[in-house]
DNA sequence: ACCTGAACACCGTTCAAGT
DNA sequence: ACCTGAACACCGTTCAAGT
């Protein structure tokens, strides 16, 4: 007969650490999104009972806090010496692609209570970067302000979907049907139509590029503070 | 002896309509903030079984949806007529009024998963201002981009604090503690500490004015968004 | 030092039943 | 038509106990 160990746990010998927890949390997030990441499912994931983690995380926020924490200290620093505005940009899209292996990142970010060093430390380079180029540090801080979550990669959009919620994307409608909606809304909604409208000319497919949009207005950012730097601008 | 009416119900003789239940919930959230708002609690306050709730509303996504909604229609509009840039100025700080009102709101829109009418609503109406201007569609669409979050109102901020949590806000350490901490921080984090330090000598108490970097990014935008026009400017 | 068991005070939502 | 009761499958977290 086999010995009782638990059956779906992957639990091994060694103890239990800090690190091993917080590395197993990411790589549930990773898988089934950060809505699956409570106390109890994770430690039936580490083959443990749910009160086992709090000898090694304080709690729930604490335990987010180290995930967002882990995940921005592996940020690639660009070289040194670089222009000031390639320099942020450079951060800036290197916290991005951080974004699109980890898809819960946006989310863990926003609801973040913390700050912790590795997030003290982006912020702290993101404003290195622009204190290289010569700009004042009162610029710098409201330029910072600008570009508010965007030095984390991501701008939350009024026009983008919802995070995919497992769920089918809905049964698409019967065609008359939706003519007869898209009619509705374009009486309705002139303007948001015109737009969707403008967009299908450009892109077949209708869907906006997302890429696109987030680069557009970093550079349109980064030029009006290059801007505000030559003018001399200050906040008084 | 009382007639055995529930004892802390408000519940009144009428029966419950949604429009009594979403406002409920508004005025719940007002008072104890979005986290008090659960389907248990908001019957609780209404005299009513938790089930019963779900006659007049689909889920708690349609409540949140609602609830964000009726806030949003009571936007107000600017009159027309206005150069675009003040159009779209004031009815973006007019959500911004809104929000002050109602501090759960910026949390129910970022939660938000569906598009209401008076959410399709007010993204035309700032489109509409847009285009009032003369601005190509193709501009206005990425200009809308570019505001992002801010057409409601708010910017999530990389240094502003987390939503206070109810809990005191932390016991100030000791003094020299205090000053060992600064001393780390920079060295650490110099840059940030820089920005810290230039802020305080701004502003006596160090805090830093959201409102002010509200309204400069706001201009900024929409004076970047101003070149862009006069330049012709198109996506391709 | 590290993990367990049982419990507390919550969640959203279902189903079948009551009036 | 509208509300209730009981249940299901979850949450985070406490405390005292085990090894």
């Amino acid at each position: 007969m086999a010995p009782d160990v638990p059956a779906l746990a992957t639990r091994s010998a060694t103890p239990l650490n800090r690190a091993a927890v917080v590395s197993a949390a990411v790589a549930l997030a990773d898988r089934e999104g950060l809505a699956a990441v409570s106390m109890r499912h994770l430690a039936g994931e580490l083959g443990v009972v749910p009160m086992a983690l709090y000898k090694h995380v304080a709690d729930k926020d604490d335990l987010v806090a180290a995930m967002v924490d882990l995940v921005v200290a592996g940020y690639a620093a660009p070289p040194p010496g670089l222009e000031w505005r390639e320099g942020v940009r450079q951060r800036v899209l290197g916290a991005r692609d951080a974004l699109l292996e980890h898809p819960w990142l946006r989310q863990a970010i926003e609801a973040a209570t913390q700050r912790t060093p590795s997030v003290l430390g982006h912020m702290d380079a993101v404003a290195g970067e622009f204190a290289a180029g010569g700009l004042s540090y009162d610029l710098v801080h409201h330029s910072m302000h600008a570009l508010g979550h965007r030095i984390w990669g991501f701008s939350p959009e009024a026009f983008s979907s919802p995070p995919a919620s497992g769920a089918p994307p809905a049964p698409a409608p019967p065609a008359e049907e939706q003519a007869a909606m898209m009619a509705a809304m374009a009486q309705r909604f002139p303007h948001i139509s015109a737009i969707a409208v403008d967009t299908a000319t450009r892109h077949p497919l209708g869907a906006c590029d997302e890429q696109f949009e987030f680069e557009f207005t970093l550079d349109l950012l980064l030029e009006a503070f290059a801007r505000l730097h030559s003018a001399g601008w200050s906040s008084r």
